[in-house]
DNA sequence: ACAAATTTTTAGATTTGCCTAAAAATAATT
DNA sequence: AATTATTTTTAGGCAAATCTAAAAATTTGT
């Protein structure tokens, strides 16, 4: 399995939810900055190999072991974001791009003992759930903080984006994983948030509030 | 810098005496397992990135560039390979596949993040030396252990061969990195000797004391 | 239902890295 | 010095992964 097979599995994986579900060409080449007809070449590759299901302008899907071998890659990318966070002390808005080639290294005992390292984490910096070895996917109970409504609070467990710029953002505002964010009052006009976390006020547009995932108190 | 081209200027950083030095075409494909025509290739290829010397039909030698990228590959492989040992209990005879794979992980910060994670060893699981930032190897005072005579003695600080089946009989023999070795007595008709380590004696070939180094007691 | 717009696939090229077989250069032997 | 053997390079080809441009299929709009 090439590095160029794993990434076009993840890609996909992501794109369909979380790997049940048809994909569109398009779509692929968008996700992975290239070009449609590249996708078409590698989709076919794909199909040879059975990881993928392909119907000729009908889209792509994931076979059971296309699925599994694409949820070993994210669980690779995201047990290494955990270690350059909690070990090599990389900012979270950092540890994407290292991931990205990390997580094609292949060694069965590396990954295990990793996990186990790291004391078996849940999730990844980003508050994404970390696949255990047999590629299952523990769904969390969180809502994008832009759902909720007025009075409403709890805990700041993920997020949407996770572009540098994104976290960045939130790493200005001292806004971090474990906080708790208490909704003041919702502005009706643009949906804009004033929300209190860290006994501070601050106010948030919707745009924000939709990259926030909470999970919520009671 | 792509894989492949880092795997040629290690292996000719090897081969050439830690960069200094012409190397052999068929030297090389033999170290890579690989045809003498792909080598030609690859060092002209090299060649035009500045990263090697190359004169047809006479060899070819590492420049200053290619000297540094090699020993900070190198560098990367060894840290990579004490990360495996100190923290994932592997055995020193399981790193050198997976090191082969992270050596090539791009990222300056994960490295002296590493370097600083391992209390800056100054050597790897097989007793080579670990090149600083800047490429610089420090030279370690070893001799063969064939090299010395009875009623000598040293501390095992390295092997000259590090496959996994050496390695393998050196843990058969309980014999590991810091033992004290003395040299009981020499057999003069096919050089095997009788050492004492942790207080036993063993006989081992003129070929294992080929393979095994020890920094000299006084 | 048909034309226009969009999406997807095919055709043909390019680059990297490798191969085999043949030719050229160098080294070793008589 | 000439022949033989070895080493190295060249020539030509192949597979993976990408691209651009053109053709084909599907979807959308009237
Ligand atoms: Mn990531
Ligand atoms: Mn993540
Ligand atoms: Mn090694
Ligand atoms: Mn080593």
């Amino acid at each position: 399995m090439t590095r160029s097979e794993e990434n076009y599995l993840k890609a996909i994986f992501h794109l369909s939810n979380n790997g049940v579900g048809v994909v569109a060409t398009n779509a692929i080449a968008d996700q992975m900055d290239t070009k449609a007809s590249s996708v078409t070449d590698m989709v076919k590759r794909l199909s040879e190999k059975d990881l993928v299901k392909y119907i000729k302008y009908k889209g792509v899907e994931l076979t059971a072991p296309g699925k599994l071998h694409a949820a070993k890659v994210i669980r690779k990318h995201r047990l290494w974001e955990v270690f350059l966070v909690e070990k090599l002390h990389f900012n979270w808005d950092e540890v994407h791009e290292v991931a990205e080639q990390l997580e094609h290294i292949k060694s069965e005992k590396l990954v295990e003992e990793l996990d186990s390292f790291l004391e078996y984490p849940k999730v990844d910096p980003h508050g994404d759930p970390i696949p255990d070895k047999h590629g299952n996917i523990q769904k969390l109970d969180k809502v994008l903080l832009a759902s909720c409504k007025a009075e409403e609070s709890g805990v700041f467990v993920g997020v949407e984006n996770s572009s540098s710029e994104f976290l960045q953002y939130l790493d200005k505002l001292k806004l971090s994983l474990g906080d708790i964010i208490e909704i003041i009052e919702k502005e009706a006009f643009d949906n804009s948030m004033q929300i209190r976390v860290n006994q501070e006020q601050i106010n948030i547009s919707a745009l924000t509030a939709n990259n926030i995932y909470i999970k919520k108190n009671k």
